[in-house]
Order: structure tokens, then C-alpha cells, then sequence
RNA sequence: GCCCAGGUGGCGGAAUUGGUAGACGCAGCAGACUCAAAAUCUGCCGUUCGCAAGAAUGUGCUGGUUCGAUUCCAGUCCUGGGCACCA
């Protein structure tokens, strides 16, 4: 950059100037840093990216998933959904939109906290210089976000709010009548008047009580009760506990059943849990997809999250001699017409029957196999193969025939689930089929001529026979038969079922919001409002605390005050971020309500779906919640949601001959990977991306970048090291992040946010790939050459614009402007570059047309076009300048280069005229050459003519 | 295992409603400019056959529907995401 291009003759000289007298030359040139630079200090002094909550126009909220601010701070992948939604945001503005485009960060959660215990260092200091870091990556990008509205999840005056909708859902519960959140008080008055007729307990549905009973419960047994209606309220569920760490450990945490740290065993335990009663809303949140535009595979996500399903629960008494007797097993059945194919039951091995049923044979092998089912985890049980199993000793009677029914236990049938405990019908269920197989229990065909023996058959359309009274009946119309003798009999009733559990809400961690509780006698008490924010104690240890509690049981100042030791999990603050951004200073409330009714909904939520079952439900779900208790007018918080695809790393590898310093380029292995005649074997092995260039390792910087290569030696192709590629993860282990900075150091930020769109569709993940930049790059040089020569100078002209001009300009606005509607960034920047290629070779320099462009450019690259913007002598910003407007008369075409088929297969084409009529179009095609060789004189059958698409002639 | 998505040149991708497959870019090759390099510009660039004209073939794989399929249907393989304490 240093330096001016002149010329002497017809030949140019790259002079080196120093630097103070390089400013009007360099001008010349484009500039990258010094513009970039430039123009966000401007717009940060001129607080150009403020939005205000009040305005004439119409409002827009675009809203990206904000980030965790990890210690490794901000790679490629990142970005991606950011510049996506950047772009989109000032095209909105641009088209005279209020837009709110704020960011913040997700800043509780396990890593900072297991950084913490291994360094010593308090969350709160790691977390505040990950956050600087993260900030100052993003502003090198050139977002224009609204800092000014910012938000911490993890800052007292944000958890504070986090508390408080915790603690409405707490005096909450979910009212099935008027299908909607309603304070506890509503439920206390019921109770005192009827009991809980009218309000069946979700927590515990056998419970039922009258308004006496009610009356004479006392204090702990009336908040037992209501524990079990609030919508966030305290159970017990399983964790997974590591007796050596003596802590629990999250799901990654574990692998293959022992700790990932030190290979410690881990089993499950029972733990007192805080919840969320989002199943009450499982029906809410199934309506409320109809309402929202998200991808249908989303929605489809969703529903089979929530997993609603129709069916039965049943009752079948348990009939073994020993123990048991009088018992019953109540199993969820989605399919009761194949009631008479039973052939054995399975439970949970974790079922509260299993120790009453067992036999005394049978003992042992149960409480082995239990033992064995306790170190898996739930996922392995699911994607395990391999059939297992034991019998109990036990049988059930079926209720309509009297069989008996062995009760097996196995680790296919989850205890969460419906009751815990299936009915096995081997003949319609594949993996109940399997599992007859594999232990030889004899099956029964009820469907006939559908079940041939070899395979399950789930079919419904089946004629049902050896099913007693329902011999012959179709199984479709059997399911509602069954039932209704069911519920006659009294032996069960109608059930629909949810897949969806409720959501566990408490973790034994420190870093995290603490519940506004505190217990006494057994008792979770709220905290008064005016005590939040209740804030995080300071700790010298993060280490865990006795019997599985997190490391706030450790400090007698929070104990002794009989506060919750718990924390909150790191989706609390994301559930409703999304409303805080829209009011962040309030201290007052988390929103004031005229702020929430001005912005509404998110209009578009860009994000990955690896969120598509956490957060989006829970923020649902919270929204919903607030929405019932009249905090905000809304009840579905993202209006559109686009999902971003990952950036996956692309690794490069090097090989090294087996315990030497030896590295050979990847050409020169054999086939079988080895190396020479020898055979040698050689180690793959990660190396950094960013010091490779394309596959070619660059030697020195390999050589410097660790002490045990410093005196590596190569074995070269070519005189050059050619790596291995692979697509992997991105990840700062496996050596293949790359740090936007370093890419907006080299090119600039407009350069970056360009090439992440032209990638690809946003939709999709692919593989970072740093080649192709330069390409951008180039294109933007190359469009400052429209309006600057490096010899002489501004090149634009006031000139009028040609017809030939004007369609380029009129085919770009249209290009670029639908591309940008429909989020297809890839395809705009590809409209960009033709559109300069275009007027490149038009040598077109005309103001009038370049100013439009610039527009068009603004979202994607705004530093170079407010630079030029100003250049042309434009007042004002370009940030705010029109949008060019289409118009399709300097587009319109009169003829056009008909591709013509002969039996579907191209073979010419023929220009025509827009306005020929059909029967012109096929003298013209009948008479072209090329056709009449591919007739070979007979006459066609027919004539395919699509206006303005194509002609088939078919033989 | 279950749910969802994606497979198109050497590479990233385009083809919006079933109508010219490969836009745009990278890499590569050839050339111009240059003492040289960089930068820039021009041309070529799916595969096979052919001097060429042209022909055949080609969107993971196997079938189907259609005058016509990357696009719709059935099956299948591979890759990625999620599966409830990573965020």
C-alpha cells in the first residue's frame, strides 16, 4: 500500500512515497484499511447504528442467535449467520424500516466455569475479556448493531430479570380450562371452594382432594400440592453422577458410561431438580407452529420433539406366586387393537415394580443386568443394536383372553416415557419382533396373510383374527372398539401422550443464575421481589459440593441464609433475550409493555438448528407464559426463523514416518499409505490450517510453529509438501479454526463479509475454505476501478446513461434485490460481480448508473460504498440513501434464443420472436435445418411450445 | 437406533413454478503487457470419441412417472446436525 503507481509514457512505476504525501495518490487505490477504519469510526461517532423505540416508520426486528463468548473467541463459522443477518438488516433500513439489530452475549455456562477450576480464575474476569474479545472481532466485521441496547446474561442487572419471570412462572400454574397461565391464586381459591376437581394435578395425576381436605392439609402439605401445579417447580430426577469427581457431569461430560476426565465411572443418581412444566403447554406449542415461518423440517423437528400421540393406558394384573400379587402394570399403548397379539411385556428396567415381580430365580440376573443399565446412558440405550434383556419370572394376565404374559425387563424401554412399560406385539412392532426372535418367545399372528414370519407388519389396514371379540374387524376402526371396552371395563382409559418430558431447569454448577428460593422446613419459599437481584456469591473454590450439590453449598453465608444452592441452566437467559434487547435499561421491569408492543415479534431469527428442540421450545414456551400473564401481546416470539448452516473445518495433515521427524508429502505414499519400498508406516497428523496455502505446507512456518519440528525434515514433490485434507469439525484442537481478523487484516471486512456469503446458500453447511477470497477481493478492486484509474485519477462522468447501460443496471436491481429478499446472499454477490463485469466491458464510468449500484451494495459491503458514496459528492450517507427502483421497461426483451428439442433432447436453437404465435413457432421450428436432418422426413407426432421457455418436437 | 437436512465439474456453488445443467468465483492451461515478478487484461476449461463439424454420456446409486426430471415418486448408500446437563 506504501506507494503510487506513475507514468512515463506508456509504461508505469510503482514509486515509493513516504507516508504523509501518499494520501491524494492513494486515493487512487483502494484502500481497504484506511476507508474501513475510517468509516466505522465515523459511524460510532455519529451513532449512526441507534435505534429509536419510538418512530414514524414501520418497525423491523432481524435478531441473530447470540453468541457464548468462548475463551477461543470468534472463528469463520461464527459470522456467518451475523453477516446474513447484517445484510438483510440494512437492506430493510434501507427501504425505510425502523430496525432493531442488536446483539449481546449468552455469557453463563460450563466452560468458563470448568476453566475456572482448573485455573482459578472467577468466570465473571474470564467472561468480561471473552466478551472484549468477541466485541472487538465483530466491530472489525462492520455490523451494525445498536451496542447501546447490549445485553449479559450473566450481569446482575439482566439475571435480575431472569429471576423474576422465574419466579411469575413459580406463582404460576397452567390452567387446561381456559388453556392458559394463571397465578396460583386462582388455584388456592378454587381449591377452597371445590378441592381440585376442576384442576386435575399435572404433578401427580391420582391426587384428588375436596375443599375440606384442602382446608385441613397443613402449610407444607399445602405447598406439596401446589408444587405440583406450578409452572416451574422442584422434583427429582436422574443425573449423571461420578462418584470419583463427586460431581455431576453434563451429557458430553460422559462418554461411553465413564468420565471424559480421568475415565471414572459414572452412574445414574437421584437429585433434587428444579423444572419447567413446559409439557402443559406441549398442545400450545404444536398450534402455534401453524403461525410462524419456520422451515418445515423445523416444524417437523418440533412436532416430533413434542411427540404427540393417541392411544391407551392400560391395565394388566400381575399374576406370579411369589410376590407381586394383586399388583398392576399399567402400559401406554398407542396401538390397543393389537391387544390380543401381546405376546410379552417389557418395562423399565428402572420400573418401581421390577423389585416386587422379580422372582427368586430370576434375582440375580435382574439385578445384574440393572447394574449393567445404570452406566448407560439414555442415548446408548436408544442406539444400541444389540438385543438385551431378562426376564423377570414374573407374567401379567391379559385382561381379555387371560393369557399369561412374561415381563421382561430391557433397556429399550425407557422409565420417562409413558408408564415405563410396554405391551409387546411381535407381529406388528420390528424391535419387539426382534427381541421375540432373539429369546424365542413364541408369537402370535393376529393379522393373517400379513405377518409372514420373517418381519413385523405395523400396518393398520389388516384384518384382525385371533383377537377374540375383535375377530375380524379392520384394525383402524379395532383401536376405538378396544378403547371403549377398555374404559367399560374399568381396566384403563383414553390417554394422549406426549414424547416430551419437562424440562430440567436446575444444574450443580456455580456459574449460573441462582433461584430467587430458599427453603425452610422443606419448603421452597420465593424471595420477595425487591431482594433481586439475587446475586451470585463470590467463591474461592469452584469445586463441587457434598452429595452431588453444586458449589454454592460450599459457602456458609449462602446455607446458612437456607437459599437454593442450585443455579439455573445456561438456557435461562436465552428463553427471553430476545425482549430484553427492545428495553435494555429498564429498571423498572424486564420490558416496559409500549416497547414490547412497538417491536413486537422478531421479524426474522437467523440461527442453527442445532438450537431446533432447546431454546426455540423454551423461548416459546416462556413467551407463551408471559404472554398468558399479560406482560407482553404477543405469544410467538420469532415470526420467521432461518436456519444457518455450520462452517466445518477443513484440516490439513501431515506425515511422518513412523518414530522419525521425517515428513513426506502426500503424493509419494504408497497405495496402501505406507512410504518406499521399506513400507514404512506413517502418522497422520493434525497441522495448522492457517500455515498452509491451499495443500501446500509452507516449510518454515511449519518448522517454527512448535519446538519439536524446528529441525523436522521433507521429503517433497515438486520441490513443494503437499498435506492430506479432510473435513472435520471446527475446532481450535484439531488446528483448522481461522480467525476472521486475521482474513479482515489481509482483504478488508467488505472482502469478508462477501466471500462468507458467496460460500454458499446460508442454509447449508460446507467447508471454510480461505482459497477463493482473493476472488472478491479482486471484484472489489475491480469495482473501485470503475471510478478511480490508478494513473489518472476519478474516472466517472455525468454523462447519460445508454440504453445497453441501463438494462445492466435494471437486470442487477432485479437480481440483487430478490436475491436479497429471499436470503440467496450467495447468488446477490454473484449478481454484484456481473453487473461490474458487465460495465467493465460497456467501459462504463457514469455516475448516474454507479451511484445506484453503490446503493445496491451497501448492505454487503458498506465501508467502500459510503467511501465512493461520498466521492461522488453525495451528501448525507449512503447508509440511508434510496434503493434504486426496478423498473421493467429498460428489460424488456422482443425476441429470444428458443432452445428446440427433438424427443427431449436438445439439438439447436432458434431465435424467435416474443410475440410469434404458436402456430409460427412451429413452422419456424419444422423448417430449421437441424431439425429436418433429426426428422429424417417423417412427420412429428407433436409439438411442445412453452412461451418464452422452449419447443419439443416430438417423433 | 430414532428425527431432520444435504449429495451437481479438480473445488465452493448456479439453475426461483418439471423446460438450454454447470451462472458467478477459485484452481488449472494458453496468450498479452513486463528485463523480470506482481498486478491487470484476453481466450480455453464436465467426461469420452473426433482434425473439425458433431456425437455419446453426465446432477450419489437403482428403478418409476413425463414430450421433457438436478427438480416429482419409491427404494438404497454416504455425509452432516439433533436426541433432553455443551451452548
Amino acid at each position: 500500500m506504501q506507494g503510487a503507481y506513475i507514468a512515463i509514457g506508456n509504461k508505469r512505476y510503482l514509486l515509493k512515497l513516504p507516508g504523509n504525501q501518499i494520501n491524494q495518490q492513494n486515493r487512487m487505490e483502494y484502500n481497504f484499511r484506511a476507508i474501513e477504519k475510517k468509516w466505522q469510526q465515523h459511524w460510532k461517532e455519529t451513532e449512526a447504528y441507534r435505534v429509536p423505540n419510538e418512530s414514524n416508520k414501520p418497525k423491523y426486528y432481524v435478531l441473530d442467535m447470540f453468541p457464548y463468548p468462548s475463551g477461543a473467541g470468534l472463528h469463520v463459522g461464527h459470522p456467518l449467520g451475523y453477516i446474513a443477518s447484517d445484510i438483510y438488516s440494512r437492506y430493510k433500513r434501507l427501504k425505510g424500516f425502523n430496525v432493531l439489530h442488536p446483539m449481546g452475549f449468552d455469557s453463563f455456562g460450563l466452560p468458563a466455569e470448568q476453566y475456572a477450576l482448573d485455573t482459578g480464575q472467577h468466570p465473571a474476569v474470564t467472561t468480561r475479556n471473552n466478551i472484549a474479545t468477541f466485541k472487538s472481532q465483530l466491530n472489525n466485521i462492520g455490523f451494525c448493531y445498536d451496542w447501546s441496547r447490549e445485553v449479559n446474561t450473566s450481569e446482575p442487572h439482566y439475571y435480575k430479570w431472569t429471576q423474576w419471570i422465574f419466579l411469575q412462572l413459580f406463582d404460576s400454574f397452567y390452567n387446561r380450562q381456559t388453556r392458559r397461565a394463571e397465578r396460583i391464586s386462582v388455584l388456592t381459591t378454587a381449591f377452597e371452594k371445590e378441592g381440585n376437581k376442576s384442576h386435575p394435578c399435572p404433578g401427580d395425576p391420582v391426587l384428588k382432594f375436596t375443599a375440606d381436605e384442602w382446608e385441613n392439609f397443613d402449610t407444607a402439605r399445602k405447598m406439596d400440592v401446589l408444587m405440583n401445579y406450578r409452572l416451574s417447580y422442584c422434583g427429582y430426577g436422574e443425573v449423571n453422577w461420578c462418584e470419583a469427581l463427586g460431581t455431576v457431569l453434563a451429557n458430553d461430560e460422559v462418554v461411553n458410561g465413564v468420565s471424559e476426565r480421568g475415565s471414572y465411572p459414572v452412574v445414574k443418581k437421584k437429585l433434587r431438580q428444579w423444572y419447567l412444566r413446559i409439557t402443559e403447554y406441549a398442545d400450545r406449542l404444536l398450534e402455534g407452529l401453524e403461525s410462524v415461518d419456520f422451515s418445515e423440517a423445523m416444524k417437523e423437528m418440533q412436532t416430533n420433539w413434542i411427540g404427540k400421540s393417541s392411544g391407551a393406558e392400560i391395565e394388566f394384573s400381575i399374576t406370579n406366586q411369589e410376590s407381586g400379587v394383586g399388583n398392576k402394570l399399567k402400559v401406554y399403548t398407542t396401538r390397543p387393537d393389537t391387544i390380543f397379539g401381546v405376546d410379552f411385556m417389557v418395562i423399565a428396567p428402572e420400573h418401581e415394580l421390577v423389585d416386587q415381580i422379580k422372582t427368586e430365580e430370576q434375582a440375580k440376573a435382574v439385578e445384574e443386568y440393572i447394574t449393567y443399565v445404570k452406566s448407560r446412558s439414555e442415548r446408548e440405550r436408544m442406539a444400541e443394536k444389540k438385543i438385551s434383556g431378562v426376564f423377570t419370572g414374573a407374567f401379567a394376565e391379559n385382561p381379555f383372553d387371560g393369557r399369561q404374559i412374561p415381563i421382561w425387563i430391557s433397556e429399550y424401554v425407557l422409565a420417562g416415557y409413558g408408564t415405563g412399560a410396554i405391551m409387546a406385539v411381535p407381529c406388528g412392532d420390528e424391535r419387539d419382533f426382534k427381541f421375540a426372535q432373539h429369546f424365542n418367545i413364541p408369537i402370535t399372528n393376529i393379522i393373517g396373510s400379513y405377518f409372514k414370519g420373517d418381519e413385523a407388519n405395523p400396518t393398520k389396514d389388516a384384518i384382525l383374527q385371533n383377537s377374540g371379540f375383535l375377530n375380524g374387524l379392520v384394525m383402524k376402526d379395532a383401536i376405538e372398539a378396544v378403547i371403549r371396552e377398555v374404559e367399560k371395563r374399568g381396566i384403563g382409559v383414553r390417554k394422549t401422550n406426549y414424547k416430551m418430558r419437562d424440562a430440567a431447569f436446575s444444574r450443580q454448577r456455580y456459574w449460573g443464575e441462582p433461584f430467587p428460593i430458599k427453603w425452610i422446613d422443606g419448603v421452597a419459599y420465593p424471595l420477595d421481589e425487591k431482594e433481586l437481584p439475587l446475586q451470585l456469591p463470590h467463591v474461592d473454590s469452584y469445586k463441587p459440593g457434598p452429595e452431588g450439590e453444586g458449589p454454592l453449598a460450599n459457602i456458609p453465608a449462602w446455607t446458612s441464609q437456607h437459599l437454593e444452592t442450585n443455579t439455573m441452566p445456561g438456557y435461562a437467559g436465552s428463553s427471553w433475550y430476545f425482549l430484553r434487547y427492545m428495553d435494555p435499561h429498564n429498571k423498572e421491569a424486564f420490558c416496559d409493555r409500549k416497547a414490547s408492543d412497538y417491536w413486537g415479534q422478531v421479524d426474522v431469527y437467523i440461527g442453527g438448528t442445532e438450537h431446533a428442540v432447546g431454546h426455540l421450545l423454551y423461548s416459546r414456551m416462556w413467551t407463551k407464559a408471559l404472554y398468558d400473564l399479560g406482560y407482553i401481546s404477543h405469544d410467538e416470539p420469532f415470526r420467521r426463523l432461518i436456519n444457518q448452516g455450520m462452517i466445518q473445518g477443513s484440516s490439513r495433515f501431515v506425515y511422518r514416518i513412523n518414530g522419525t521427524n521425517t515428513f513426506v508429502s502426500k503424493g509419494l505414499l504408497n497405495e496402501d499409505g505406507t512410504y518406499s519400498e521399506r513400507q514404512d508406516k506413517v502418522d497422520m497428523l493434525h497441522v495448522d490450517v492457517n500455515i498452509v496455502d491451499g495443500l501446500e505446507l509452507d516449510i518454515e512456518a511449519f518448522k517454527n510453529w512448535r519446538d519439536e519440528y524446528k529441525d523436522a525434515q521433507f521429503i517433497l514433490e515438486d520441490g513443494k509438501y503437499i498435506c492430506e485434507a479432510e473435513v472435520e469439525k471446527m475446532s481450535k484442537s484439531k488446528y483448522n479454526t481461522v480467525n476472521p481478523d486475521d482474513l479482515v487484516q489481509k482483504y478488508g471486512a467488505d472482502t469478508f463479509r462477501m466471500y462468507e456469503m458467496f460460500l454458499g446458500p446460508v442454509e447449508m453447511s460446507k467447508p471454510w475454505d480461505t482459497k477463493g477470497i482473493e476472488g472478491v477481493h479482486r471484484f472489489l478492486k475491480k469495482l473501485w476501478r470503475l471510478f478511480y484509474d490508478e494513473i489518472k485519477g476519478k474516472v466517472w462522468t455525468e454523462e447519460k446513461a445508454t440504453d445497453a447501460e441501463l438494462k445492466v443496471l435494471h437486470k442487477s436491481i432485479r437480481q440483487i434485490e430478490e436475491a436479497t429478499d429471499r436470503f440467496s446472499f450467495n447468488t446477490g454477490v454473484s449478481g454484484f460481480m456481473i453487473a461490474v463485469n458487465e460495465l467493465n466491458d460497456l467501459d462504463c464510468h457514469k455516475k448516474e448508473m454507479l451511484q445506484s449500484l453503490l446503493v445496491l451494495l451497501t448492505p454487503y459491503a458498506p465501508h467502500i460504498a459510503e467511501e465512493l458514496w461520498q466521492q461522488l459528492g453525495n451528501e448525507g450517507s449512503v447508509l440511508d440513501a434510496p434503493y434504486p427502483v426496478f423498473e421493467e421497461k429498460y428489460v424488456k426483451e422482443t425476441s429470444k434464443e428458443y432452445p428446440v428439442s427433438v424427443n427431449g433432447k436438445l439439438r439447436t436453437t432458434i431465435n424467435i420472436s416474443l410475440e410469434a404465435t404458436p402456430a409460427e413457432v412451429e413452422k419456424l421450428a419444422l423448417e430449421n435445418e437441424v431439425v429436418q436432418k433429426w426428422l429424417e422426413g417423417k412427420a412429428p407426432k407433436k409439438i411442445i411450445f412453452v412461451k418464452g421457455k422452449m419447443v419439443n418436437v416430438v417423433v
